[in-house]
DNA sequence: CGATTGACACCAA
DNA sequence: ATTGGTGCCAATC
């Protein structure tokens, strides 16, 4: 269906398009992708996101909770949250409040690109 | 090539 | 509502 080699290319292209101050989970790349069930396969694109060709906002990334569960993947461990807050977010216990307002689904977004 | 892993998501108790 | 266990797909060992 998708024309990409990678998976994971697949994963980086659509994590890069998310603008900033919005989120989006991996279970929605993963259904964008055609694989709903490949949510954790989203979580492993962004862990070999070092290999992309460009950067990956991979705190931009949460899961359906809206919780940095890849907090601990990144330099510091504070720096997803770092980085969350100076987009305008609001991190309490690991976790996104408003993570609805701010979700950014690919699928309507992208439209099926 | 077979088994295990993994930054999740969903169902059942 | 909260907690625990299972399933999923692809990559890595």
């Amino acid at each position: 269906m998708y024309h990409e080699k990678d998976f994971f290319r697949m994963v980086w292209q659509v994590a890069a398009k998310i603008p900033a101050g919005r989120l989006t989970s991996y279970g929605a790349i993963a259904k964008y992708l055609g694989s709903a069930r490949s949510s954790r396969m989203v979580g492993w694109a962004m862990n070999a996101s070092h290999a992309a060709p460009f950067p990956i906002p991979a705190h931009r990334v949460l899961n359906r909770n809206g919780m940095l569960t890849g907090k601990a993947f990144f330099e510091d461990h504070m720096a997803m949250q770092s980085k969350l807050e100076a987009e305008g977010h609001r991190v309490q216990n690991d976790q996104v409040l408003g993570f609805k307002s701010v979700f950014w689904d690919p699928e309507i977004e992208l439209k099926l690109l």
